[in-house]
DNA sequence: GCCGCGCGATACCGGTCGGTCTATTTGCCG
DNA sequence: CGGCAAATAGACCGACCGGTATCGCGCGGC
């Protein structure tokens, strides 16, 4: 339990309006983007007073900052990392692994992308603090393949991260222009790579 | 001269607005998105009356799809298509040259991105026109690529045009966030790619 | 020399933006 | 039971959204 304040307050009825207010966030800002949902639109999807919004969080960048935390959770560690590190213990195929898990995502009916590059492609301000913490989150993502690169014994893990990272986005972007088979083929060059980089122990 | 109308109508002054504003849009949109930048702002920077905007244009998103079909005159026909052939005659370097140019673009002080993929990502529904345009402009450039992919020959160019597309959205992103160096690990990648994919005549 | 039209300026439209305020109800606690 | 905190609905704020209406000016073509 996540020591609510110095004080014991509600217990029941408590914390279920904060919740269903991020939850929701988490739906339509992954779905359409920070801009197009309007706090009113927000806080009437969650069955919530606007006021009991702004209780919660002071503006809608600490929300928007909220949802990008729960979708590093959600997407990033449960379900990219975990999936990954559960599928098979050689490294090399845990990071192609990565485009496996990425073709069933791109298939799904509402294929939303990375809720990191549209966040970051829509603020172009590079001062704005949702800006600033989604490109953290895309850091996030690039340390773990660092550590899967060198799980792997690649060469250079850093330059490999980079380079892997950049097919990740590449065919997330491909695949929400409609290409159905980017994660196939995004996985065929990452194949290449991985020959090329790879050194035996 | 394109053919004004059926009858000629002004000779000096006219043109001159609706070319302001189609240049002050290229700018405005290209640097901050089409969301971000409202109509009045797009008048008073243009030095134009909002009318004369709407007179010319019937709708913003109308103006969206002149930027659009601007920027791919500006972007990729004249700077991308016509830059890399005039650079050298050897289809496999035209290819990688791409990210040579990519490397002096990124580094530029105040790198937009791609236009095209801004627009597809600040655009959720698929049927709208402004989105379905920029997904048109998106394979205008993977249909360049296919033929310089078949000049350079290539196994199988579509595929081939496919994943060196992703490269170079992948790079784009990357640049985009903040990666400096973005240009030259994706053309480390590429030519890998190259080196697997081509085939002695 | 006058008419028409492209243009600029400005006010306006209904709607929505992010954000605030108030008055009221609800429910847990000592 | 009384008090307090949380949550409610809804009005309200100034600013801005995309888009429209009106009017007056200046210039070019007949």
């Amino acid at each position: 339990m996540p020591a609510r304040s110095p004080r014991s307050r509600r217990a029941a009825p408590a914390g279920d309006a904060r919740e269903r207010i991020e939850r929701t966030a988490y739906q339509l800002f992954s779905q359409h983007g920070i801009h197009a949902v309007g706090v009113d639109t927000l806080a009437s999807h969650a069955g919530v007073a606007k006021m009991t919004l702004y209780r919660h969080y002071p503006s809608k960048d600490d929300l928007a900052l909220a949802f990008l935390r729960r979708r590093e959770e959600l997407w990033t560690r449960t379900w990219l990392a975990n999936v990954i590190r559960d599928r098979t213990r050689k490294p090399a195929e845990r990071l192609l692994g990565i485009f496996d898990l990425f073709d069933g995502w791109f298939r799904k009916a509402n294929y939303e992308a990375c809720s990191f590059l549209k966040t970051l492609l829509e603020h172009s301000d590079p001062r704005h603090r949702v800006r600033i913490a989604a490109l953290g989150h895309v850091q996030a993502i690039r340390a773990l393949i660092i550590q899967l690169a060198a799980e792997a014994r690649v060469r250079n893990p850093e330059r490999f991260a980079l380079q892997w990272q950049m097919l990740m986005m590449g065919c997330i972007v491909a695949a929400y222009a409609g290409e159905r088979d980017a994660a196939r083929r995004a996985r065929e060059v990452g194949r290449l790579l991985l020959q090329s980089e790879a050194r035996r122990a």
